[in-house]
DNA sequence: CTTGGAATGTCAACAAAGCTGACTTAAAGT
DNA sequence: ACTTTAAGTCAGCTTTGTTGACATTCCAAG
């Protein structure tokens, strides 16, 4: 049912045909999921009077506790301006905390508060679910297919911190 | 190396466990890809001075010629005012043709000019370019999931739309 | 110790691209 | 004739990106 691409001899992973047509539904269906991918956070949000920024901020700010404000920057590819504005308004609405470092001062370490991790946990809940779905109905092995192309398709830099992210100190 | 998931009776797809660890780097790798996904045709606009939203309008105009204005609304899913501002600029730098429908003559059908064909050219050339190598790195079993998960990622709407786009007419 | 430069973060102003609402024009449908 | 539909326009707002200017802190060279 799926048949998205042809291998001359089947399995030959260097000898691959990829006719334009075939990445063009490659393209399409990245753009498409990604779609429903933010659709369900979307939603929340803006009940909330909150931009998908905020939800960047929460989850990273989720996963590697204590960061800096620096570090943030270079995880999320925005200026420092752009983000101390989403930033602001997460602190001024009591959900982030941001602690000047005790061995350099010139540092903010940033922390959920309980109403943070509360609504960190609805949006990554209802992100959660439709990966949940998606996988549960694709199966297994097309899921290890998916993690190893979209691997493939980040940049190295972005790898390195995909990694970082999930293994050492951030 | 990828271990992505486990499952309670390998391959039983209706009994997979998947623990909020799992599916929370399922998010995260989707964020990454996208990012790189998009990173390649965003370098080629800026030097044009446009957005992303122009690239989507010249993907699909590309893709579903002669389409109309209430079309290509559908498919990207913005309102008219902001698909308007975007389209009038490429009317008026010559990259996009607006016809008046022969049957309807309410209707705009769109066509990309030589200019416009070239340009998309230019930026899906460069698309296609990181697909193909993500594809070719990852193999086509891989491939193959990936496929199957990003479809089951959309809602039923925009797979509607995406499964529409490759067979019917727009 | 002082001082100058680098690092970190904040504030202000601006641009792109989304949104809503109100309106016009032209053509189709009934 | 009246209504509906397709397209376009104008005005104004929001989010989220940008650059420029600035304050604070750290550190190392003099």
């Amino acid at each position: 049912m799926a048949e998205p691409e042809r291998a001359t001899h089947q399995g030959g992973e260097s000898l691959l045909f990829l006719t334009d047509e075939q990445l063009r539904q490659g393209i399409e269906a990245m753009f498409f999921a990604y779609r429903g991918f933010t659709a369900d956070p979307d939603r929340i949000l803006e009940e909330h009077d909150y931009g998908r920024a905020h939800h960047r901020a929460l989850h990273f700010i989720h996963c590697a506790p204590s960061t800096t404000v620096k570090n943030l920057l270079a995880i999320l590819g925005v200026t420092k301006q752009s983000l101390n504005r989403v930033l602001r308004r997460l602190i001024a609405d009591g959900l982030v905390e941001s602690r000047v470092g005790r061995a350099d001062k010139r540092e903010r370490h940033l922390h959920l508060t309980e109403a943070g991790r509360a609504l960190e946990q609805q949006l990554s809940d209802a992100q959660r679910a439709r990966m949940r779905k998606a996988y549960r109905d694709a199966g297994p092995e097309a899921v290890a297919g998916f993690r190893t192309v979209l691997e493939a398709m980040m940049d190295s830099e972005q790898r390195r911190q995909y990694h970082g992210m999930r293994n050492g100190r951030a």
